[in-house]
DNA sequence: CAACTTTTTTAAACAACTTTTCAAATTTTT
DNA sequence: AAAAATTTGAAAAGTTGTTTAAAAAAGTTG
């Protein structure tokens, strides 16, 4: 049986991982079948068993590293606090953008598995260090300063829905060739800027 | 076998119909289970397939509709002449605010299966409809004359984003006590005035 | 290096579950 | 009353996650 995880195998144990980063990103926990990711991996299928002791496990190894990845990085942004409202979300902005043109699946993932409500990411990403970091006691303030007309979530709303609908929209606008493949990207580094700019409009 | 479509029967086939949307749009094609379906519509299991051939034929049809309501309404209101940019946009913004506020779970149904790109939503979309519209020869037109800086593509982008955005997020939000129950609504009702709001800073 | 132990890999099969089919029973329509 | 449509329970056919037992490979020890 499956004994320590470190032994000096990079190989197989990471063929498997690999692999159903790439299935369960694209195709979600329900829809992906163990064969799926043995034939992705290319290896037997009773090994995936055999490192990860079943399917779901597998999938929570997957869905930790993925929150960790959106998570923390962040975290450490929205609290720094040497950092104003405006070079805060720039950070982030820019940090997501990068994030998801190499992932480009990542927000349908998340969000599926979010709604699911399996909970793997509640459980996993400790979002008060989001939902009640710095930056959200620096909105609030500007709230409660009267320099804010809106509530705080309205912004947050408005960023992530900017930075993260496109990647969500990006099959379909590919498909009516309303954007092209490399176009996209381009358009997405324009947003770096753009999205600052849109931003300071609602604040302002 | 089933033959017609249209007999005299309303009643077990729109019964199956209406569990298939709750389950399907809740759970996503794999994860749903015939079973799920005959249990929520309390009929016997083989009546979905007497009425609908297969599971996936029955998707297929909760799909279009789907699709349907989101496209059609939205296609007529981009295509109306009379309207400029604002007055289209502020009223797709309040019809889709509504549906969603009705329908809160479509919006991951949607971008799940547009992803899955067994391209359900390609086929039933004339999105021609859409990204051909009047609405976007008026972008440009605005593009070209000078009058906005950026790609069309950018305004469409935010546009869904800060309106779909919040229900993807919801759970969320309401699991981290962010967002109360009834707050979502009275948000999502601001919104209806504060997104046409940001969106002319962004046109101006 | 040869005998052994342990780890890894493989093919087969199990057991549980799911979709679909079927034939008979029941209800509705003509 | 006959015909057609609907409903039912059971079972067939197919998937899927997991287990097993044996083979192969790698590692260890005297």
């Amino acid at each position: 049986m499956a004994t320590g995880k470190k032994e000096q195998d990079a190989s197989t144990e990471e063929k498997i991982l690999a692999a159903a980063r790439i299935v369960f990103t694209r195709k979600g926990f329900a829809a992906t079948k163990v064969r799926d990711i043995a034939a992705e991996a290319d290896i037997n299928l009773s090994l995936v068993n055999y490192y990860f002791r079943s399917k779901e496990k597998l999938f929570e190894v997957v869905m930790a590293e993925a929150v960790q990845k959106l998570v923390f990085e962040i975290a450490t942004i929205f609290n720094d606090e040497q950092l104003d409202i405006p070079e805060k979300i720039t950070k982030a902005i820019n940090y997501y953008i990068d994030l998801l043109l190499e992932n480009p699946d990542f927000p349908l993932f998340l969000v599926n598995e979010i709604i699911a409500g399996d909970d793997m990411f509640t459980r996993y990403a400790q979002q008060n260090t989001l939902f009640k970091s710095h930056l959200f006691r620096q909105l609030y303030e500007l709230k409660a300063a009267g320099k804010l007309s809106v509530h705080p979530v309205h912004i947050m709303m408005n960023v992530i829905g900017m930075v993260v609908m496109p990647f969500l929209a990006r099959p379909l606008l590919e498909r009516n060739e309303l954007v092209k493949d490399n176009e996209f990207v381009t358009l997405m580094n324009e947003r770096r800027k753009l999205i600052p700019l849109w931003l300071k409009g609602m604040l302002g």
